[in-house]
DNA sequence: CGCGGCTTTGATGTTCATCAAGTAAAGTGG
DNA sequence: CCACTTTACTTGATGAACATCAAAGCCGCG
């Protein structure tokens, strides 16, 4: 917990908060409250009460629930600037789906009240939160086709790409999930997707150290991503 | 086309502009352009510059975009209240997917400028459009979650169980698709749709006249829907 | 140090896509 | 209005893709 009135160098200021004057500013900014959490910990949890406007400063996310078996359904992967706790935010009471941290995250939470209260006053930010929403909720939609549309194979290429290409911005990475979130995530069985990426380490397309990845052929892999 | 100034009577209003003052109604209402389209017209295509904001007051369409092979990805059904072009209108300047009439339908559209300036001018207006596109943005990301976690027939029977429930709210209907439309909805090949269909019926759960559908056991097909 | 969860591979079976072929229905142009 | 073409619908047969089951090694953690 840091409530010290920073948010004036907060990176995340100009995606959001460009628009407020000072004083809007300071009332939020002294009311913000930032929270720190472990890989595994649980930053909100399907069924809670909607109290905060919840976004990322640093770290990654997953968005799940269950189905009526029980088993876990991976919904996205959030990443600072994407917007978690928007989805049903404004539309529900009670969170639909938990977020759990995958890696070491900080999240600023500001009460619904002041959000309701700067769209009330302040129409460019009201235009700016609008396109934002627009913007995440395309995005997911946009994975969720993505995903639909390519086999096995090309459904874990997919899925290495993106911690490659969107998360770390590096060909060497470590995974930040299991083999069986992969399979929640992208819809197919645990053992499958284990032996997509022993395919991959076999065609000397990626390494494998245990949850150590490595990209050695990237044209090939998106190639993969693309046809499959 | 049909310009006069009866949106006070009209049906959607409490649901967007309820929080409007006489003025702004009148401004809205003198600029709103009504559409009319048969089953079949194209209402927004993909590429095309968005300017409107549209929103369905009768009829029934689908959303849809092509994947890469070139073979129609259906995204969503809109009924009335629900929110079509809402998806990117606020985040892209042109439309990520094209919207068809799969029946008569009517649109009421009011330029982005003018949405723009009711946001800015008006908080509870914002308030109402955000719970909106929350509200919309959620149901589809559910709808997916729902197919995904189905097999073929619980898919088809989800599908049955859509247009029964909540379309026509009514035993019987006239589909108002084709098999590969509902095929390309639920990602299954059009031969297995029918299948599934056939299966159905042979099992006097439903009964068929070309596009003509009763459903006789709806117990059954509500139990094929969530089990399968 | 032992238990449970994660990872891996192989074997087997199910589900679904694809191909093929035919019928029915729905536009289309003379 | 009719022949013609195209599109939608239907069923069966085949094969591919994927799930499931089983067994074993590995790793982390209490």
């Amino acid at each position: 917990m840091d409530n010290t009135c920073n948010c004036n160098n907060c990176e995340i200021k100009d995606l959001f908060f460009a628009s407020l004057d000072s004083s809007q500013m300071e009332t939020m900014c002294s009311q913000k409250i930032e929270n720190e959490f472990k890989k595994g910990d649980i930053i909100t949890k399907a069924g809670d009460k909607i109290e905060d406007f919840v976004y990322l400063k640093s770290g990654l996310v997953k968005l799940f629930n269950y189905n009526d078996k029980g088993k876990e359904q991976i919904i996205t992967f959030a990443k600072p600037f994407d917007f978690v706790s928007l989805i049903s935010i404004f539309s529900n009471k009670t969170y639909e789906y938990s977020v759990v941290a995958l890696e070491p995250t900080v999240t600023c939470n500001i009460t619904l009240t002041e959000i309701t209260n700067l769209i009330m006053n302040n129409g460019t930010f009201s235009i700016n939160l609008i396109e934002k929403m627009s913007n995440t909720s395309n995005k997911i939609i946009n994975e969720f086709l993505d995903i639909k549309k390519r086999n096995l194979m090309g459904r874990v290429a997919y899925m290495l790409l993106f911690f490659s290409e969107q998360v770390y911005i590096e060909n060497e990475f470590e995974l930040p999930v299991s083999r069986k979130e992969i399979a929640e995530y992208i819809g197919m069985s645990t053992e499958n997707v284990i032996r997509a990426l022993s395919q991959l380490r076999k065609d000397k397309i990626i390494k494998i150290f245990g949850k150590f990845i490595e990209i050695v052929d990237n044209d090939k892999l998106s190639q993969i991503s693309r046809l499959g």
